[in-house]
This record gives structure tokens, sequence and C-alpha cells, in this order.
DNA sequence: GCAAAAGTGTTAGACGTACACCCATGG
DNA sequence: CCATGGGTGTACGTCTAACACTTTTGC
């Protein structure tokens, strides 16, 4: 899979990018099965230039890391997301450009339903469902693909759940958002039983009412079904082989034995 | 936390480099808990210098990510560890050195017992366990904890698992390192059951004797559990802003669903 | 009344936990 | 025969899947 004609700039430093995954929840069609949604940008240069990708930028030196991938992203597709994790680092000089090693520091990233309604359709930017993807540059599907596996696998923590659905919400919303995730049917009642016994919601008082049926019962997140959540899956701290005067403690989380407490850059803004 | 004295040479490309945490199970001492090790490497230079830290280097332009981390821990350490997965990716601007941005990815490796046992002790490298850490360089102990943590969510992965025991081994030596990771006390006869149930394991017919008591039979991982494990951590493909010629499709591979298929890094041997 | 969704009840099996118990072995 | 760990049995509570059922609404 990987060629080898790495050229005779291996010398000179790797550029370093930075490329997201939006995901969003589809909006609710009449009838069908809600599917989660992402946005694409059409490439306007060489190469792939025309086919859709992946937004993502180069690593702006004087950002962190998540303020460069929420920059370039909010910058290409308008979006703000809430909610913006870490995925992975890809680096193999194979992916080089011209000789010049790259590597890419990939994001995830969540909006809810009103920041996908907001986004005014574009020429560049297109949605499109994760069951219906066109051929994407470079190896965006295996990102994308891999950011769908960590939705999935998050799909337990309050937080993601949160900035997909959009508060409040109905249980019904939140049964679709999880066999959208899921990709398989999940008993309703049985759901119900299980969220409501699990203590992280509240209900508002207010209903809804989204057909011509009875209305349905309006619930949040409970305030503190969001703070331990049980995984500090983004490190606080930074670090470096050449690092200057960066001997703060990690800061302890509550709750839970997580490691690298604070979760500075999972909820951007609430 | 972060300083804002970044310097006027932020439009410098950023440094990359790589560091590794390498863990391993504590010898079994008498009667004693094992715990869990991980070599430290005592820094020669500025900043830090004399302090214990983790190794690490910059990024060879002509390696991939998971090559540089094993190379340079393999210099440092003498260690070949068996696995390798990415951890996570530093890039903060207040990490910089002199102005120059550094961005460090991070892995965490995995040792067996024969492993620890033939590194010849040396000055400047030297284990310390877990709960008994000295005060690291940079803040290596926020990466420590992280890694910590990833392996204690990882201990379901029979991949893990089996480069921590080493094969073949006793039901007894698979729950000490369980509790070891854990932190608490398992109850001995449900792990038992709980182990051979899965079906994860198989008979080698050997046995082994540790004390004077009856000996306990021998088991290795089964051939297919080590195969499709649920999860796809390491995606094999790579990616780039600027990359040439890689649309090649991810390869999906078995049972589960798991997006980025082939775990190229994860076993470096076998 | 009818359709559709909200919401409740009930049951049977799977599973985890605690703990008692027997077996094999060397001293 | 005894101490120690290897290995088995069992009973109980909890969780979950499956599905029948009642209630509330608009037409």
């Amino acid at each position: 899979m990987n060629r080898g004609n790495v050229s005779e700039r291996r010398h000179e430093p790797p550029q370093v990018g930075v490329t997201s995954v939006i995901l969003a929840l589809e909006p609710a069609r009449e009838h069908g099965r809600r599917r989660l949604w992402l946005p694409l940008v059409r490439r306007v240069r060489e190469p792939f230039l025309g086919q859709w990708a992946l937004p993502g930028g180069p690593l702006r030196a004087d950002r962190s890391l998540e303020q460069s991938a929420y920059e370039t992203l909010a910058s290409t597709t308008d979006l703000r997301p809430r909610y913006l994790e870490q995925l992975y680092t890809f680096g193999d000089p194979a992916r080089s450009r011209g000789g010049v090693p790259m590597v890419s520091v990939c994001y995830w990233a969540l909006v809810g339903q009103a920041d996908v309604a907001q986004l005014e359709p574009r020429h560049n930017v297109q949605w499109f469902a994760d069951d219906d993807l066109p051929p994407l540059a470079f190896d965006h599907r295996a990102i994308v693909d891999y950011a769908l596996w960590r939705l999935r696998h998050r799909m337990d923590s309050p937080r993601v759940v949160r900035q997909l659905v959009g508060e409040p919400f109905t249980l019904r919303q939140l049964h679709a958002l999880t066999e959208a995730i899921r990709g398989e049917r999940v008993d309703v009642a049985n759901y119900r039983r299980r969220m409501l016994a699990s203590g992280l919601l509240e209900e508002t008082g207010g209903v809804l009412r989204e057909g011509r049926q009875r209305p349905a019962a309006l619930y949040r997140f409970r305030p503190g079904a969001l703070d331990d959540a049980g995984a500090p899956w983004l490190p606080a701290g930074c670090e470096g082989e050449q690092l200057e005067h960066m001997n703060t403690a990690p800061e302890r989380a509550s709750a839970d034995d997580n490691p690298l407490g604070s979760l500075t850059t999972a909820l951007l803004h609430d």
C-alpha cells in the first residue's frame, strides 16, 4: 500500500495539517429513518481538484491543534461545532507532497440540529448521509469511517449525545439518534426505561408534538451528568521533547480516576 | 495555563517529535501484588537535565510515525516492544521551544516479561512502578497517566493482555495482571469462568508449577481471538491535505464493522 | 372510532457476584 | 495431614430482550 518514492527533500521538516470530520443528525424526514450527516467541501486545488474532501488546512504555528481545527473548519464550512475531539494523527512518509513529509492531525466534531439548519447552501459545501458518501479525496473515506466508529463507541457519553440531538429533546428523538448511530433497531420501550433509570435525564416539564399524535415529554441532561462521564478523552496538558517551563501537574478531575482531568477542548462553548 | 509569549518565529514550520510510554508487568515478587512498570530515561540535555523523562525524539522525515516511535524507543531503552499504539498528539503553542512550535505525537507500547528480564541495567534507563514515579520532565507525568488510563480501558483486548503477560500463561497470571491494571481485587473463580467461557483461550496442554502447590494449566490465545477483537484502534491508511495518489479504499477487516481494518502497527512482529 | 405514537407491565433468560466447596501437590 | 493454590458448584440479584398492553391525541 505504501509506495516508497521518498525524494531527496526528506530532511526538510514535515508539514503539519489539521483535518476534521463534522458529524450531525440528519433533519427529520417524513416517515424515514434519520441518518448521520456530514458536510464535505469541494477541493479547489490539485490534487483531487473538484472532488469532495474533509475540511482541513495547515496548522497555524500560533494556534493550538484544537484552535487550528476549529478555525479551518469554521472558515470552510461556516459551522461552529460545540464538540471537538482529536481522532488520530497520520504521518506516513508515503503521504508526502512533492517529497516533503506530511503529518495530519485529525479531529472529529459534532454540531446540533440548530446549527445544521442555519447553514445556508453553498456551492462548495454540501451535506452527505453517512451511507451515501461520494468518492472522497485522498483517503478521507477511511478517516470518516474511523470517526463514525469512534462516534458509535462514544454513544454512551451524554456529552456526545447532547451535542447531536440538542436540548431539550424527547425520548423518541434520543431513540432515533441511537438507532441512527448504531445502525440497527432498538426496542423503544426498553430504551425509555434504561434512559430514565440511568438518572442522567430530567424532565423540563414541557411537551413537544411532532406529528398529530399524543405529545411527548421533553427532557434535558442533568447538569451533573456531563461532568465526569467517566472518560478523559482529551488531555489538557501539553508536551514536547523540548518544552520550556511546563511542569504543572495535571488537574485531576472529579468522580472517576480520569488522569487528564479537565476536558478543555471537548465542549468548546456552552 | 497557556502563556502567550509567542515569538516572531511563529511562522516557521512546527517541529514534530515522537514520545512513547512503555508499559510492562513488574516481575513477580514474593507474595506481593504485581504492579505495572515503565522504563524512564534520564535527560542528558537542558531543559530538565538529569530528570527522568519518557523516551522520545524528533520525527524522522523518511519514517512513519510508528517507525519513528519504535526507533527512538529502541535506541534509548534497548527495548523492542511488540505492541505500539498511538496515544495522543499534543500541539499547544505554549509548548514551543524558543518560539518554534512543537508538535508531539505520543505512543504507548507494551513489552512482555521476557523483554523486561533481558534489559540490562543502565545508568540512564531505569524501571519505575506506576504508583511510585519520580518527578518527570515536561508534563510527561500527564502522558503516563493517560497511557495508564488507556491501558485500563483496553484490558478487554486480547492483544493487549497477551503482550503484557506473555504466552503461554496460567489463569492465575492473567488474573494477577488484571488486578494490577484495574487496581482492585477480582474474584478468581469468576474470572476463571469468564475467561474460559469467552472462547478466547485454548489449553496448550502444558502445566506450570509456580510454588509448591498443584501445577496450573497453561493457556494461549486462540489465533482467531486476536484478529477482529472488535476495535480498529490503529488506522492503516494515511492522509494529508496534500497527498499524492492515495485513493486506495481502506481494507475492511473481518468480523466486526471496524472501518480501518488492518491493524498494521498494533502488533509489530509476531 | 381509528391510526399512530406515548408510555407501562410482565416474563424468561442471560449474566455478574459472592462464597462455599472439593481436588491436587509438596512438605 | 496440612497448608496452599487449582479448580468447580451453586444460589441469588440484576440486567436485558421480547412483546403484549393501555393511554393520549388528531382526524
